[in-house]
Parts: structure tokens; sequence; C-alpha cells
DNA sequence: CATGAATGAGACTTCATTCAT
DNA sequence: AATGAATGAAGTCTCATTCAT
């Protein structure tokens, strides 16, 4: 008779232990946006992975390291989810829209070059160059889906970089708060139109 | 720590010009700026007034307060020359451009949230509502100015706030680099014409 | 007629000031007092006097002499108080009863040794020789006391050095306190009678 | 901080005997009881172990940890001495008598209020408790035994506590040195005599 | 694969003291 | 007589990193 309590066959996802690999560059993401690079210390990541300080050096050499790798991972991530939105095939309009109100549902808002001058001093120039290069893809996916629109007459030809990083620019407005940490709109829905149409407004000729 | 030989005590009033919290100040803004808080030690900020750390300590007791007071007397300066242009009496649009133009000239570009984000756990709550009171008189005196020419009509009706910060937004796509740090748009008229066109039309119906 | 509001005569004790010198150690006796040596700044010394260090430099040129000065003149007011009590003729127990009952309902406590301990690394030869001596001064006090008892039969002949020194001892299970801050005896005359009573059956043969 | 260069990390296992954290504590004890909280730094700590700094507080978070622990510590293991005296089986005196002896020929005489004064500000209210604690059970191993005295009819029926409290008091008229570093009594055994006896003379009705 | 132990460098802060006015 | 300004030395604590096991 079988004595343990494991189920038959394949134990659940759930069940197997994620590799201490990923456990910690999924933690060192969560932590490094919400305080910024200086403010985590590597013992903070690994108190947060429950595992020790040496355990995370036996995956990341350097702690700039770390953070160039879930920076990059981050982007990539970004990027992923960025690029499935815009790939539904309606007018970008709509799939703007879409994107800005994901951004407004998220809880962090960073700004990406603030953000990475903290760490800057650290990093080597070859992180550097990961990053930038994870950066610009970011940037690329609307960039593309831009110049689509364009060819397709959706809105009028332009400098599509400006574009792309005047919609980065206006989608955090959304992310304002003032003094008493009050939203300029308070919908989510009506921010979110009133920033894709300023937007949409500002493209036309 | 300082290694030369100058005697304890007051130096001769003859040689030294500007009262030494001046410069303290003055060289913390430009540090805070360029590196942000937790970059800064008090001993860069007193080796770069040649002074030791202990006179720094003498005017600002804590390096929360030196930061403090130093974004407050810079947002205060922001302020002040933001007041000046808007006061000319010509189309908001013009003096808009004005703002533009030297913002791109700056050398600086911070995004004041992220920036502040730095300091926050350091920075006791007064501190925190001196420096949220400095910002929103900053973007105040914006606003003004879109009302006023809201009420002009040169400007349809609408939420000024949000103009506000749409304008400040967009203003940063000017200082956006890319990995080869090469800007969008070259010349900084022409992306000063693009960005203030680019927020005027966004403001139109 | 006369305009001044200030009244005929010469004025009230209260309305001359004090010279500061004495304004500075009656503060300083009080601080060390309640914190000890290393655990008051001439900095506190300053503010408690409502002047500024310099002033207090311009007075005592060190904070060893600062604290030797109070401490001698503390301890010369205490011989002076017991010099006084003892010097009323009923018998010596009698005075020692009054002594400890006002002991009892001082304020402070302190274990002159530890106490001077904490300062000694920062005191002269010559300090530690003027508190010593000060001190000496003050046990002697008592000692001259017991000893014209024992000459007079009051109590038997005996070492009156101990003697002294067992008293003071005693003296301090009356300012013990446990973890609720409970004294051993509530009642403050109880306990100066336990403890006089203590130190009388101790002196007898 | 340490000068020499012992390279980074580990060192060998087998050149190392008691346990680094042990190693610490002792000289912290050491080192507390010579010269009191605030004049014994966490570098001194270190030097005296021949480790630096940052080791100590690998182990000790904070310096009012380490003291509280070495207080602590200190605390049960003179407890400990006592009880095992205490525990013969002989008359009471005779085992007072053995404790003053020890106690007359250790090196240190601390006053524990004084001494903790010095440390309190820098101690938590947890660490207040643990030493408190520590404290009270040091008094109630020489409680008990009175109490056991006076039940078995050795000395009068009375207040415990004060008589423990006065025996330890008049204990430390044994560790009075004067201005010269006499003792009032110069041999150890004459003096414990001498202590015990007025102690016990006390205690009778 | 993972860790406990150790370190060097540097951060913030305090403080007794000095000196020109 | 009094003070404001300045300093050197030291103290507590943090942290990225290293290394033997």
């Amino acid at each position: 008779m079988r004595q343990t309590n494991r189920p038959l066959g394949r134990p659940h996802m759930s069940d197997r232990k994620k590799p201490t690999k990923e456990i910690i560059l999924e933690n060192a993401v969560k932590l490094f946006l919400k305080r910024g690079y200086q403010l985590v210390s590597m013992d903070d990541v690994a108190k947060e992975c429950d595992v020790t300080k040496a355990t995370v050096y036996y995956y990341y050499s350097t702690k700039a390291e770390l953070f160039t790798d879930a920076m990059v991972q981050m982007m990539i991530r970004i990027s992923d989810r960025i690029k499935k939105i815009l790939s539904i095939d309606r007018p970008l309009k709509d799939n703007l829209l879409e994107i800005v109100k994901i951004h407004l549902r998220a809880t962090f808002d960073i700004d990406l070059k603030t953000f990475i001058k903290d760490a800057k001093i650290s990093l080597t120039d070859e992180q550097m160059i990961q990053m930038n290069y994870a950066e610009e893809k970011m940037y690329e996916v609307i960039e593309n889906a831009i110049e689509n629109a364009m060819n397709k007459g959706e809105i009028p030809q332009g400098n599509s970089k400006f574009a792309t990083h005047a919609f980065l620019a206006i989608l955090k407005v959304g992310n304002f708060r003032d003094m008493n940490n009050q939203s300029i709109i308070n919908s989510i829905d009506e921010m979110a139109n009133e920033i894709v149409n300023f937007f949409w407004r500002g493209m036309k000729v």
C-alpha cells in the first residue's frame, strides 16, 4: 500500500521549487523598482528570497550585474506585453488606450533615466550597453506601431521617435500625485482617455 | 577629511567673500542635481566647498536638512525664472517656447518624483511638506498662466492641471538621448518648436 | 518727577543678574549629576545657561575643569549641609536620622567613585587631587562626629573611618529601586529609621 | 581600523579556537567593567579581540546589544558563583564571609545603577528589561539565603530585601580607597570580618 | 549548491576645542 | 565679556564583497 500522501503523477507546477536564480531575479526586480539601486542592499535581496547573501553572490557576482539583469529582464517583459497589445489588429488609438490603462493600473512608475543614473557609477560599460539595448528595443516596439499607423495613414507622417517619446512622456501625467496624493483626474478610464486624446491631437498635422 | 594644515578656528574675515552657508547651499544644489541624494556624501559637499565636514554640519545639522534646503531653494529659483518669462505680455505660446528653449539649454534634467524618492526615507515629515509646497508653487506658476490663457480664449477651456503636467512631461522629450547620446532632433530651436506645437495641438479641442 | 518704574532703594536680589560664571557652574552641577560626565556636552551646558559654547569656554577652559569645579563646589555644599546638621547638640543618632531623611528626599543619588571614573581619563592630576580633597573633607565631617560620639561614649570606640563609610553605604539602600521602580520600604521615615537602626546596631560592640 | 593585511573572507578554521562571538563577549565584559559604556568604543572591543569592527557588528548589531549581552552574562556568572557558595551547608555567616572575601579579592567594583545609567539612553526597553531581570535574579540568590536563615532562626525575622541590599552596600566599604589609594583596613581577612560582623550585628534585633 | 564568517572602505554624526572679532 | 565660525578626531553603523567549507 502507498504510504505517502503525494498524489499520483507529475507534481503541480507550484510544488516544484523554482530555480533559485529566478527567485533572486524576481525579488531583485521588485525591490529595485520599489526603492532604486542605492537603497536596495544585497542583504535586502537575500532576505526577501530567504537565502543568504552569499547565495545571491553565487549567482550574481556583483550588485551591478544583478541590477542589470533585473532591469533588462523587466524591460523585456514590458516590451513583450506592449508588443502583444499592439499586435491586436484594430486602430492604433485603441491599442494605445489599452496600454495607458494597463500602465495606470500598475503600481510602479519610475523614470528610467533618473533611475539608472542612480546605479550608473557602479555599472560597467558592457552593462550600460545591455541596458540601453533593452531600453531601445522597448521604444522600438511602440515606434514601429506608430510608423505602421503613419504608413497606413491613420496618423500623419512625422517623426516617429518624437511621437514615441511624447507618448511615453504624457503617459506619466497619469501617475502624478499632488501633496495629498491626489491624481489630477480620479477615474483611471477618464484619465486614460484624456491622455490618449491629448496625444492623438498632438500628432495631427 | 581635509588634509591641509589650515589652523583651527575662524579664518580672517577678509579672505572669504560669500557667506559660507551660501557657498555650501550652492554646491549642494549642484552636487545633488548631478548625482542624487544617496550618491552625494557630506564629505563630497565639504570638499567641493573647501571646508571640513564639520563646517557643513555647523550650518546644516543633517544631510536631509541640507538636501531639503537645497531643493527648495532650487525650486524657488526655477519658479522665479518661469514667472519672469510668463509675465511678459505676449501670446502664451511664445512664452512657453521661451521656457522650452531655456530648459533645453540647461544642463540638468531630473525627474523630481524619482529624485526625491531617493531621499525620502531620510526626510522628516516636515521636510517633505516643505519640498512638496515648493513643488506645488512651481506648478502653480504655469497653471496660472494656462488658466489665464483659457480665460482670454487663447486656448480652449479645460483641465489646467492636466495641461500643466502635460506640458512639463513633453518638455522632457527634449532631454531624451539615445544609446549614442543623440537627441531626437538635433537643433534646439527645432526641438523647442516641435514640443510647443505638439503641446499646443494637444490643448486644442 | 521720577520717570522710571524702578522702585526706590536697592533692587531685589532677583533683579540683579547673577554672574555668568555662577550660572554656568550651577547648571553644570545639575547636568553632570543628572547624566554624568560623558553624557553632558559643553553645548548642553551652554544651552542650559542660554549662552554660547564659547562663553562657557571663556570661564572654564576645558570640560574637565568645569566638571572639577562643579563637583568640588557640590561636595562643599554637601559638607556644609551635613556639618550644619551635625553641629546641633543632640544625640548623634538623631542627627544621623536627620541626614538620612534629607538624603532620601533629595532627588539624586550617585556613586561618587563610578561617577568620577567616567571623567577620570580627561582629568589632570591636579584636578583629581582637588576632587579627592573635597571628597575626603566631606567624609571627615561625618568621621569627626562619629569620633566625638565615641569619645563621649555614645557609641563604642572603633574604626571611625569604617563606620563613616558603612554609614554612607547603607544610606544608599534607601535609594534602591527595583524593576518596577519600587523602593524596599515605601515610607521615607520608616526607611530612615530602618537605616539608622541598622547602622546603630552595627556599631555596637 | 586594523592595519594588518589579513586577507578578506573567513580565515582557516584551524587557527582559531574559541568561537569569535565568545571572544567578543568576554572582552566586552572586561572593557565595559573597566571603563563603562561611554568610554568603550566598538573599535576598542574589536582591537582587543584582534578582529575588525565589522566583525563585532556581525555578531552584535549595536553597541547597546553587546553591552546588554555582556552585562547579563556577567550577572549570570556572578549569580552562579554566589549560588554555589551559598549552597554549602554551614552557617550563613560563614558563607557570607566567603562571599565578602572573594569580592574583596576581585579587581572590579562598580555601582550597577550608576553604571547602567551611563548606557541607558542607548538601550531599548527590551534591553533594559533583560538587564533588570538578570539583576533581580542576582539579588534573589542572596535574599533566598537570608530568608532561609531567618526561617531556621539563625537571624531574627525581618525584611529580607532590606537585608540583602544592606549586605551588598556594606560590601562596598571594602572597596573604598582614599586619596592615597589606601583601604580602610589593610588585610582582606580583617576587612571581611569587620564587614560581616557589622552586617550581622545590624541584623540582630 | 549554498552558506557563515570576515573584512575594508566609507557613510553620517558628535564634540571638545580654537580663534578672530 | 561674549560670540560665531571653524576644525580634527573620533564614534556608530552599513554594505559590497571575499573566501573556506
